[in-house]
RNA sequence: AGGGCUAUCGCCAAGGGGUAAGGCACAGCACUUUGACUGCUGUAUUCGCUGGUUCGAAUCCAGCUAGCCCUG
């Protein structure tokens, strides 16, 4: 019987996932990955212990915690705080999937002799004719995950299960009521692990101090004064809420100047572009753009997006150009853009710069 | 000091005697396993103030107040 370590969160996917692995006859061992706890003992969403145990328990299966809150911290918390001071926007995930949860899965999975890691994400893993291993789109669209598993290595993914790739949370969620495991209604995660009450902005101020800077100005393209701002880590490009410029028109962020301590405001039309580039760029189904090369694909550049055509290339300085057919609305610097091949594969992704 | 103009929701702004449009902002809800976006709903018993005319006034009249402009 080949053992598979199933990390579990506490919630229906993960638990359906170890539930499915055990019912093709994995030997499965249940992980829940301490993450984080804030100064007021609160943990996070992430590793929510007693409902992870009592899945395990009902389950029949092993189950152990492992307590990673340091590489939690130097991998996730801190590299979000350092992105809003400095004018990014960054997706927390994608890093927690590389550094933390497969790292550390993968890293037990030697201790404790199993040969794969498993996950409760919606997305296959499969490896290619090329010998590379990489994620597909989920069949469920409105469920896929790939975009936050762009960045996890080759090693990783040849390793890695992932038996939801097929059901809708439906199935996944009667297959729980099914089988009595005990979350089969509990709600879906919707925020960041960490910030469990949604409000990102007071986390960092509460986490980085004295770094956080103030209140700024709103300006316009020109460079006029427009307003004051309540200091450039509330504001992501793209938004419009929450501005309180009664400008006669809907106004969004079109740019965030954090050397500046400055958000520049734009009317709609003023966010859309072509062009963008990327930089820490990590390959799935290939190993690399060959030199010179232009590869047609559908680029996502945040994770709710539909998709849009584009050609990628390499540029300079380790970058990559994406030339998208149609303007893309709203690309936000420090998000990620993920690149599919026509049937749904990652080819890789990078951060927007 | 005279003359002119203006005064309607937080901002902008329709309406010129028949019972307060709209946009922006804001709020709530929905959507959402990142930040956002988006959608839906809501938002002036009241039109600078005080009187008057009228069945009826934000709309007409008078006075007052405030702001802007022009002329000394």
């Amino acid at each position: 019987m080949e053992k598979v370590l199933v990390g579990m969160s506490g919630g229906v996917d993960s638990a359906v996932a170890a539930y499915l692995l055990k019912e093709e006859g994995y030997e499965v061992i249940g992980v829940t990955l301490r993450t984080w706890e804030s100064s007021t003992g609160e943990e996070s969403r992430c590793c929510e212990i007693d409902d992870a145990r009592k899945i395990a328990d009902s389950l029949g299966i092993s189950y152990h915690v492992h307590n990673c809150t340091s590489e939690f911290r130097e991998y996730v918390t801190d590299p979000f705080i350092n992105d809003y001071i400095n004018g990014l926007t960054p997706n927390p995930c994608i890093g927690c999937n590389r550094y933390v949860k497969w790292d550390k899965m993968l890293y037990l999975s030697k201790v404790m002799d199993a040969k794969y890691v498993a996950t409760g994400h919606y997305a296959f893993v499969h490896r290619l004719e090329n010998g590379r291993y990489s994620v597909k789109k989920a069949l469920h669209p409105g469920k896929d995950q790939t975009y936050m598993l762009y960045r996890l290595s080759q090693e990783q993914l040849s390793s890695t299960l992932m038996p939801l790739g097929k059901y809708s949370k439906d199935e996944v969620r009667k297959i729980a009521s099914e089988a009595g495991i005990p979350v089969a209604e509990k709600p879906d995660s919707q925020e960041i692990c960490f910030v469990p009450d949604d409000d990102y902005a007071c986390f960092i101020e509460e986490n980085a101090g004295t770094r956080v800077r103030g209140e700024g100005l709103f300006v316009d393209e020109d460079g006029k004064p427009l307003g004051k701002h309540k200091g450039i880590i509330h504001y992501t490009v793209g938004q419009r809420k929450g501005l309180g410029l009664p400008l006669g028109y809907p106004a969004y962020v079109k740019e965030i100047r954090a050397g500046e301590n400055e958000v520049v405001i734009g009317k709609e039309d003023s966010l859309y572009k072509d062009e963008i580039f990327l930089r820490d760029v990590n390959y799935l189904s290939i190993e690399d753009i060959p030199e010179g090369d232009k590869i047609r694909c559908a680029v996502k550049i945040r994770y709710h997006h539909p998709g849009k055509t584009a050609v990628i290339e390499n540029a300079d300085e380790g970058r990559v150009r994406i030339v998208f057919d149609e303007p893309v609305k709203a690309a936000a610097p420090g998000q990620s853009a993920v690149f599919y091949d026509e049937d749904g594969y990652v080819i890789g992704g990078g951060i927007i710069c």
